[in-house]
RNA sequence: GGCGCAGUGGCCGAGUGGCUUAGGCAAGGGCCUGCAAAGCCCUGUACACGGGUUCGAUUCCCGUCUGCGCCUCCA
């Protein structure tokens, strides 16, 4: 069975099918660096994370990402700060590049700064005004939506209606449409602005997306993906610049969008000036657990960050690791036992198959962990394999160091650990132990707490006894 | 007002026209254990409301209500 996932251009669900057999070209919008990012762009570029991760099972994936350097926030921050937009821009693309590495957001194989790619986007008005789908203002240039009557398709929304009586749409001056949207924007005293053959002026927000990935992708590509607050003006306004030029559709094949992360029910935005930066969560919680909060939603929901989640998300992946440290017989698992593996494991991959179903992934996984935790021993190789492949797509469990510090006396003798530290615990351990065959459990009970306050945790099993470093503050 | 998405058990959250339970967290009871931890077993409340289609609907259709998003920058 292949891969379906969910397209808003059709509100279906489809088959998966790049234009290469074996090459995906995706492209999601990255951040306008003004300010730091925050828990929603946290959900966002996970989730995104994780689907470049899985299409990277089956196809060579090319993940391309813009960065918005130049806008009117970015402007004005910069004029508060008393720094060139350049300096404000760069200093939170630096600050964005840090938190998605903290996130273990890895998957980006491209990334395009708008200002990087000023002849494209000029040629791409060029083109859009030689096809007589842009005009002049005194302000700029724009783009003529009465040339373009697709216009809406992704959004559900073909007519500009005179009847959208709450409609913000700026009336400004002598635009053809209501909805025209600027393409070029004429330098203004103060402002920084580039010389081109338009003008001394900067590039309109939506026309870097497409001027990058034409230049990456071509006319066309596979997957455009973006929080579902981008879908209208935004990729209605790509679709209509590219498919303008290009005179082909769609522009891409497979438009994802993924739902917004919420605080007391409401959208959680810069704008709205309610957000958690990554940075403050960063406090708080561990990568993982924050990972693994994103994973367990599917892509498409919205969700809210709550403590109550964050605990359960943390206890959650927890019960995934115990049964990993579990797993430490040498070869495979009895044939029994690796015939569950086998069926937990093509239950797994079916809910990702169907639109990247992760709650129900982590459905089929927890039935296998039940399953297995009834064993108390023969757990192999093949349970180790099967949760480290889990681990690569969803990178929100600790296994580890588990496998670097599972090293106690009793397991098979097996002492993965090297140094003075590691051989320290493990005499505390072998002392421990003579003291309860001894029946001395108050001193074994010291003990323990001594190595509990260093953050080391043991468990006592029918094999012997385990300990590993807990994964600290916060879980 | 227009467009779009959604309403599942204490919380989170998939899914399905009837089949055996989604799953996780939390709670209560039990087992195991010197204790702890981990784990196992058991227990309980579901599908917003009203119609319709159907032998049968939580699951399809219509309506109502409610929430969220977009219509301005926004992941």
């Amino acid at each position: 069975m292949g891969l379906r996932v969910y397209n808003t251009l059709t509100r279906e669900v489809e088959d998966f099918a790049p234009q290469d057999p074996a090459l995906v070209r995706m492209f999601v919008c990255g951040p306008t660096v003004y300010d730091y990012s925050h828990a929603g762009h946290a959900k966002t570029y996970t989730q995104f994370d994780f689907i470049a991760r899985y299409l990277g099972r089956r196809y060579q994936v090319r993940y391309l990402q813009n960065v918005t350097d130049i806008d009117d926030k970015i402007i004005a921050r910069a004029a508060q700060a008393g720094q060139s937009a350049r300096e404000l821009a760069d200093y939170f693309q630096v600050a964005y590049d840090q938190d998605m590495s903290w996130l273990g957001n890895t998957a980006v194989t491209d990334t395009a700064r708008a200002l990087d790619h000023i002849a494209e986007i000029v040629s791409q008005v060029q083109r859009l005004i030689a096809a007589g789908a842009a005009y002049e203002l005194d302000d700029g240039w724009y783009f003529d939506l009465s040339t373009f009557p697709e216009y809406g398709k992704l959004s559900g929304r073909m007519t500009v209606a005179p009847e959208d009586s709450l409609s913000r749409i700026d009336e400004h001056h002598a635009k053809r449409n209501p909805g025209d949207f600027a393409l070029w924007k004429r330098a203004k005293p103060g402002e920084p602005s580039w010389d081109t053959d338009l003008g001394p002026g900067r590039p309109g927000w939506h026309i870097e997306d497409t001027a990058i990935t034409e230049k990456f992708f071509g006319a066309q590509y596979d997957l455009h993906g973006g929080a579902v607050d981008l879908i209208f003006p935004h990729h209605e306004a790509e679709i209509a610049q590219m498919e303008k030029i290009s005179g082909r559709a769609p522009l891409a094949r497979y438009w994802m969008h993924t739902g917004l992360l919420r605080i007391d029910g409401a959208k959680m935005a810069r704008s709205e000036g309610n957000f958690t930066t990554v940075r403050q969560l960063r406090q708080q919680w561990d990568r993982r657990t924050l990972r693994y909060a994103f994973i367990s939603h599917h892509y498409r929901s919205s969700m809210e960050v709550t403590d109550e989640l964050m605990d359960s998300a943390q206890a959650s992946r927890k019960r995934i690791e115990s049964l990993y440290r579990r797993a430490t017989a040498d070869g495979p698992s009895p044939d029994a036992v690796a015939q569950e593996v086998r069926a937990g494991r093509e239950a797994f991959f079916a809910a990702l198959d169907d639109d990247f179903d992760t709650p129900g992934a982590l459905a089929a996984l927890f039935s296998l962990v039940r399953s297995l935790n009834r064993h108390e021993s023969g757990l192999g190789a093949d349970v180790r394999d099967f949760l480290q492949e889990v681990d690569a797509l969803f990178d929100a469990f600790d296994l580890r160091s588990v496998v670097e510090n599972s090293a106690g006396q009793g397991i098979a003798g097996q002492s993965i650990a090297g140094d003075s530290a590691d051989a320290h615990i493990e005499e505390q351990v072998r002392l421990r132990a003579e003291l309860r065959a001894a029946r001395r459990f108050a001193e074994a009970d010291e003990i323990r707490a001594q190595l509990a306050a260093k953050g080391i945790i043991i468990e006592d099993t029918a094999g012997g006894t385990r300990w590993w470093y807990g994964t600290g503050q916060g879980g």
